[in-house]
DNA sequence: AATTAAATTTATACTAAGTCTAAATACTAC
DNA sequence: GTAGTATTTAGACTTAGTATAAATTTAATT
């Protein structure tokens, strides 16, 4: 509850993340970071993204893989990840809301969030040759 | 593609995951085995879950935490975890085909798969005096 | 049955991702 | 400017899981 503190490094990561066309690791940040003449602790980088996940300036996403990525986009989304090149893209129509309703009926439970994470291959790996 | 071997290591945590009326983690998995009495090595508990999820016989779930759990239930089905007390409910209404072929359309990937993690607060939680 | 080969288990070392701690810096409020 | 709070830093530590190599079990071959 208390207000928004962007420090230097917080907000060198800020804007990092939220250039990103992609949805980077921790370990993809800090190389980022460094190639861009930065060089912050490796836990600073930490903190920081876990401030700024707090604070709702950027999104952690776990799809199942051993590290976090990070998204500058904040409307609620979801992702689909190619299990050929491993590559994640976004994902912007929302889940029926009939189903989500059916859902917290049958099962008892004030919906809150869902995350969605779909697996498939995407249309380079597809046309390999195009 | 080779056949099933089941030693007496893998069948005793194949049964054990199978009678779990939830969705228990490798540690716990270790505690129950140690209760009936077996006593494996910790990298056998983790070389047979592997060796059981590729065998198609339980599931792996990744719901975001830091620990997968195991699932005896092979079909297709999703979770809803309590934010409150952390459990994990069965979600056995599947996502419509219809967002599903949109998703596909869209992105233009091949959708194969989707993992579904709804977060909301359950029945007991939200009726504790109940 | 004895021997060889292949698969599995075991104990233990190691890795990857992330958290925690305590000292050093930086920022705020007076 | 001084005192108090917040943040960064370096490095130790934790947790979940994988890798390795020796020992054991199981299967195949003679
Ligand atoms: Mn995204
Ligand atoms: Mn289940
Ligand atoms: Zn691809
Ligand atoms: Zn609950």
């Amino acid at each position: 509850m208390s207000r928004l503190n962007l420090t230097t490094q917080r907000k060198a990561i800020l804007d990092l993340v939220q250039s990103c066309e992609d949805h980077p690791t921790a370990a993809e940040i800090m190389e980022r970071l460094r190639m861009n003449g930065h060089q912050f602790a490796y836990g600073t980088v930490y903190n920081s993204l876990r401030y700024l996940t707090d604070a709702g300036l950027i999104r952690e996403l776990k799809l199942g893989e051993t590290a976090s990525r990070y998204d500058g986009r904040t409307e609620d989304h979801y992702h689909i990840v190619c299990k050929k090149c491993g590559r994640v893209d976004e994902v912007l129509s929302a889940p029926p809301a009939d189903w989500i309703r059916e859902v917290a009926a049958k099962t008892n439970y004030d919906v809150h969030h869902s995350q969605v994470v779909f697996e498939g291959v995407c249309y380079s790996c597809k046309h390999p040759n195009a």
